[in-house]
RNA sequence: GGAGGGGUGGCAGAGUGGUCUAAUGCGGCGGUCUUGAAAACCGCUGUGGGCGCAAGCUCACCGGGGGUUCGAAUCCCUCCCCCUCCGCCA
């Protein structure tokens, strides 16, 4: 959520940025600006009438402590009618307050004056690039067909169980998707520095709300409806990352400075009903309802957040690096981020199967969007509470991390390497040939 | 699912219609005393909003929402959460 007091001291500036955003339309930070006006002045009329009837209030238990019942009988008559008024009154802030909120809350994150200015992924410049694409003597099958080959993933079996979008890993898929999410878990946690946490996997509606998820994106989450209970639908949701629920974890709390920064990190399943895209290019693995991640998330004092971001994505890289796989670092440009977002930069691997690069990180730093949402704050050391920065990343995702890993380790035979430093954790150096 | 008990400041814990401006204790911060520390004593102690250059004034907040009343932590309704026991269950 952004700050109403910028909006209000600084709406130039925010038109300017939420337009480099391609947030076309700005006619909706004129509506928060009227409602804002119209809020504060009921607001004014409100507390001064409330200053009178508390006045009032105590005169009146005065009097009828010395027995005046006439004089108060009269004066319980005069503040009837403030009474009356400070209800209506009362009736329009509730109302203006939650017009106001639902249009602030539906307003995106201002991109950082840092990010590059654009419109669409064509401008997303490439920050930097990693090795170079696996080169095969032989002729290279795709991800699908070494699923199927070495029978590491039953697509129809997926789709008999739950629909298109659902896989179903088999034997050797199942044993080496374990084994990246504990390697990637161990590789953040012994490493890196984060604190591992397992969260639920399904959240209510706040923690939707908080990390922005909400209410932009509410048909693409997967509702949780309790048995036959329709009252329950619409409470709570599976989680679309471990975001949603991690990076709630301290929400409505007033943290110590001392205890920043902290490191979260997660694995878990995420689930993405994605409605209108299903069917369109969705074979094999790249985009499925529900996939594994491990996320990490960070809580960060202010003047930290783009250090931390930085050292964030080095720690995604690192994952690629040691398995041994190509990719780049892209920024995302304005026109391309994310709802939450203050700054994003993709790490995206080389699939040579696919010929093109797979999205496997996003790593985000939201500056204060999501505390701001969620009212996470820490006490300052000077005094004041702040809002810190939120970041998340993914460490990373799994299904497409799988695809580029077989894509690229693959050989002549038909098996698929494993590289050394995955090796302890699959218990095997190779997946071998059926 | 059934029965009962609870939700009050950082924590513990009083308060059941009117100096509640929420007692008291603990913790924390500052001070006095001390070579230093402890003890003792004194003072301070939350969040958000509005107005104001500021000092400050003011409103709201006792789990959430609604109601009764001149006035609600206190009474009424409703929802949420926690605890104990029973049932079911991995």
């Amino acid at each position: 959520m952004l700050d109403i007091k910028l909006i209000r001291e600084q709406p130039e500036f925010v038109r300017e940025r939420l337009a480099a955003r391609g947030v076309g339309d700005d006619r909706k930070l004129d509506e928060v600006l009227a409602l804002d006006r119209k809020l504060r002045e009921a607001l004014k009329e409100g507390d001064s009438l409330k200053e009178q009837r508390n006045k009032s209030s105590k005169e009146i238990g005065a009097l009828i402590g010395q027995k005046k019942n006439a004089e108060a009988d009269a004066k319980k008559a005069e503040v009837r009618t403030i009474g009356d008024r400070i209800g209506l009154l009362d009736k329009e802030i509730a109302a203006t307050e939650a017009a106001r909120d639902e249009l602030l809350l539906a307003l995106p994150n201002l991109p950082n004056v840092k990010v590059a200015i654009g419109k669409t992924a064509e401008d997303n410049p490439v920050v930097r690039v990693h090795g170079v694409p696996a080169k095969f003597d032989f002729k290279p099958k795709n991800h699908i067909e070494l699923c199927e080959s070495l029978k590491l993933i039953d697509f129809a079996r997926g789709a008999k169980l739950s629909g298109s979008g659902f896989l179903l890993y088999t034997n050797w898929g199942a044993r080496l998707e374990r084994a990246l999410i504990n390697f990637l878990l161990d590789l953040h946690t012994r490493e890196h520095g984060y604190t591992e946490v397992s969260p639920p996997f399904i959240v209510n509606g706040e923690v939707m709300t908080g990390v922005g998820q909400f209410p932009k994106f509410k048909d693409q989450a997967f509702w949780v409806r309790r048995g036959l209970d329709d009252d329950t639908m619409g409470k709570q949701f599976l989680i679309p990352t471990a975001e949603a629920p991690v990076a709630n974890i301290h929400r409505e709390e007033i943290l110590a400075e001392k205890q920043l920064p902290i490191y979260y990190c997660a694995y878990s399943p995420c689930f993405r009903a994605e409605a209108g895209a299903a069917g369109v290019g969705t074979r094999g693995m790249i985009r499925v309802h529900q996939f594994d991640k491990v996320e990490l998330v960070k809580i960060v004092k202010p003047e930290h957040g783009f250090a931390e971001l930085d050292k964030m994505v080095a720690n995604a890289e690192r994952v690629l690096q040691v398995l041994g796989l190509h990719y780049r670092v892209i920024q995302l440009c304005t026109g391309d981020m994310g709802f939450a977002s203050g700054m994003t930069y993709d790490i995206e691997v080389w699939a040579p199967g696919q010929g093109t690069f797979l999205e496997v990180s996003s790593c985000t730093n939201c500056e204060e969007f999501q505390s701001r949402r969620m009212n996470l704050r820490f006490k300052s050391d000077t005094g004041g509470n702040v809002f810190p920065h939120l970041l998340n990343g993914s460490g990373t995702a799994l299904a497409r991390l799988f695809v580029a890993l077989v894509e690229t380790h693959q050989r002549a035979d038909g098996s698929v390497a494993i590289p050394e430093p995955l090796q302890p954790w699959l218990k095997a150096d190779s997946i071998p040939a059926t």
